[in-house]
DNA sequence: GCGCACTTGGC
DNA sequence: CCAAGTGCG
């Protein structure tokens, strides 16, 4: 991979005392104390309430402003909205995308992540098309320059209205600010409304009317409110009424209709592209499918393609479903046993609200169960953290511009080792479970949620690595990278972050190990050198037996590492 | 201000 | 079983 990031660095932003192959991006406390304290958010929602201050003009068509987390058509609040605008303005309804790969370089968007966005794009291109609705798909380098291309573009078709899904990442934000600015002086009239989460950030604060900053009690509030109203919060938006086909004789649609999906994105070749293909197949079709086996079958099966070999290990013996056994079964890497929509969720290709509705429908009832004593409860209440990370985000920008959320953590003092990190990121740790994890994302793209947290708790904790680092590897590999989701997680592990993890809970890689992969199945599946082994000295092999597989010896004793952790916590600043 | 909870973990 | 920490009701 391109080392990125490098020539990109915002002016408030210094480098840390990391060596320059470990380094990241953190912003002054200044900068980002000043972010919190006015978040973009509801500078963008400000500006949204005080309208145009004359009437948009007639124009000639309605644009949806398709972005990178909102790859659907059905159940999709901007969308739904843009169509409804264009009939009852009597024009017809134009969709377009912007590729902007230095947003892609800012942000460390994989490249597998950049193929599923085109891969899924051209899915939509043709199905828009069947309702004479044109994908436009077009690029342009200059982030800073995008809001007036967006403009210019919109001016090229002469729109009257742009309406799009809000993004809750602090550059996305301020990009929005900007659109909607020269929008209005240009009397096109912008519309971003709430779509990602169930509940939109900003809906939620504790007694003292702020924030919250902790899961369970976020979680409680979460779900009264959402059962408060399911109607509202639940509502499937309406899919979008088809275009006259009058339009296909226009002369600017016929341009529309025939631009081109990119196969690919300068810098962003995706050289497994192929296989991720078979494994995260695009389209909300096939989102769907798997959302239906997760919540009523046992295994995954091969259906269309997909296949990997956790589907080998899948337990097909239980009677129940993946979801009814989520609770008992989820911390399994071995076994099929999550749902895999991540990647979706995170694209937008299936909408959090379309999941929820699905476990009313499974349970055959009217509320949202989310309790934590089943397996369905238990899976909702992962939906309820994908929000929680992305409210915690909006009202604490800070926490994306590589700062802690907890700042008395912010001078930790981290290990600049290169080979460390180097022996991590490929998978060559000596820890099985761990470099199976890393394996599996480098790989599948994809890694399973309890191979997330002992990766990111090893790296953090046991190699005394920067959380920063593993943050960029994790967006830099996955397909189905999330800012919020994953700065969380990160922070989760190294402490840093808003659910309070006191600094001493520091996981044991190898009793992880044996929870996580009791069988061996994913230690065997992606560690090739130790295929072989069967036992429990799988979970830590003894260095002769490794030495003679060519597998690696641990980097570093586990308990030593984990003392100097406790200490370097407790002391920020000490060595 | 007190007590509960913690995707509690470790011993 | 205990707990080196702490948000929240």
């Amino acid at each position: 991979m391109v080392k990125r990031a490098l020539s990109l660095e915002p002016p408030h932003s210094k480098r840390s005392r990391l060596e320059p192959s470990l380094s990241v991006l953190v912003a002054s406390p200044e900068a980002a104390a000043a972010a919190d304290a006015c978040p973009p958010l509801g500078e963008l929602l400000q500006m949204l309430e005080n309208g145009l201050t004359e009437p948009p003009e007639k124009g000639d068509v309605v644009a949806y402003w398709m972005r990178m987390e909102d790859l659907r058509i059905c159940d999709n609040r901007a969308l739904a909205q843009a169509s409804a605008s264009a009939i009852k303005d009597h024009v017809p309804l134009i969709v377009f995308f912007v590729l902007s790969p230095e947003d892609y370089v800012a942000h460390d968007r994989s490249p597998r992540r950049i193929d599923f966005t085109l891969r899924n794009l051209s899915v939509l291109k043709d199905s828009l098309a069947k309702l004479n609705i044109p994908l436009h798909v077009s690029l342009h380098s200059q982030r800073r320059t995008l809001p007036s291309y967006v403009i210019s573009f919109l001016q090229s078709v002469n729109a009257i209205r742009v309406f799009a899904n809000i993004e809750y990442e602090v550059d996305e934000l301020r990009r929005d600010i900007n659109v909607c600015r020269l929008a209005k002086d240009n009397g096109i009239l912008p519309s971003f409304v709430h779509d990602k989460l169930i509940v939109e950030p900003g809906l939620l604060s504790t007694k003292q009317g702020k924030p919250y900053t902790v899961y369970s009690p976020f979680q409680r509030q979460w779900l009264s409110t959402i059962n408060s109203d399911t109607d509202n919060f639940l509502a499937e938006g309406a899919s979008p009424k088809a275009n006259p086909p009058s339009v296909k004789s226009c002369p600017v649609f016929q341009k529309l209709f025939a631009s081109e999906v990119p196969s690919y994105v300068e810098g962003f070749q995706c050289p497994d592209g192929d296989k991720m293909a078979v494994v995260w197949p695009a389209g909300t079709d096939n989102a769907r499918e798997m959302l239906r086996r997760f919540l009523h079958t046992k295994s995954r099966g091969t259906h269309l393609g997909i296949a990997d070999p956790l589907d080998e290990a899948a337990d097909i013996s239980e009677k129940q479903s993946r979801a009814i056994l989520y609770k008992e079964n989820r911390d399994r890497a071995d076994k099929d046993t999550t749902s895999r929509l991540s990647p979706y969720l995170a694209a937008g290709i299936i909408s959090a609200r379309e999941c929820i509705r699905a476990t009313l429908d499974l349970l055959g009832v009217k509320k949202v169960q989310a309790n934590r004593d089943s397996g369905v409860g238990m899976w909702v209440q992962e939906i309820g953290w994908r929000d929680f990370y992305t409210h915690v985000l909006a009202a604490f920008p800070r926490v994306s511009m590589g700062r802690p959320f907890q700042e008395k953590y912010a001078n930790v003092q981290w290990e600049s080792n290169p080979e460390h990190f180097e022996a991590w990121r490929s998978g060559r740790t000596g820890v099985p479970i761990v470099d199976a994890a890393i394996r599996q994302a480098n790989t599948m793209g994809w890694m399973h949620n309890r191979a997330r947290m002992i990766a990111a708790m090893y790296l953090t904790k046991d190699l005394m690595i920067d959380w920063r680092l593993g943050e960029r590897h994790f967006m830099q590999q996955f397909i189905d990278g999330d800012l919020a989701s994953n700065n969380g997680g990160w922070q989760w592990s190294a402490s840093t972050g808003t659910d309070p993890q006191p600094y001493f809970r520091v996981f044991n890689p190898y009793l992880q190990s044996e929870k996580a992969d009791p069988s061996g199945d994913y230690i065997r599946s992606f560690v090739p050198e130790l295929r072989k082994v069967f036992g429990p000295e799988i979970h830590n092999p003894p260095a002769k037996l490794a030495d003679k597989l060519g597998y690696p010896r641990p980097l570093i004793d586990h308990k030593e590492a984990r003392d100097r952790a406790l200490r370097r916590y407790k002391n920020p600043g000490s060595k």
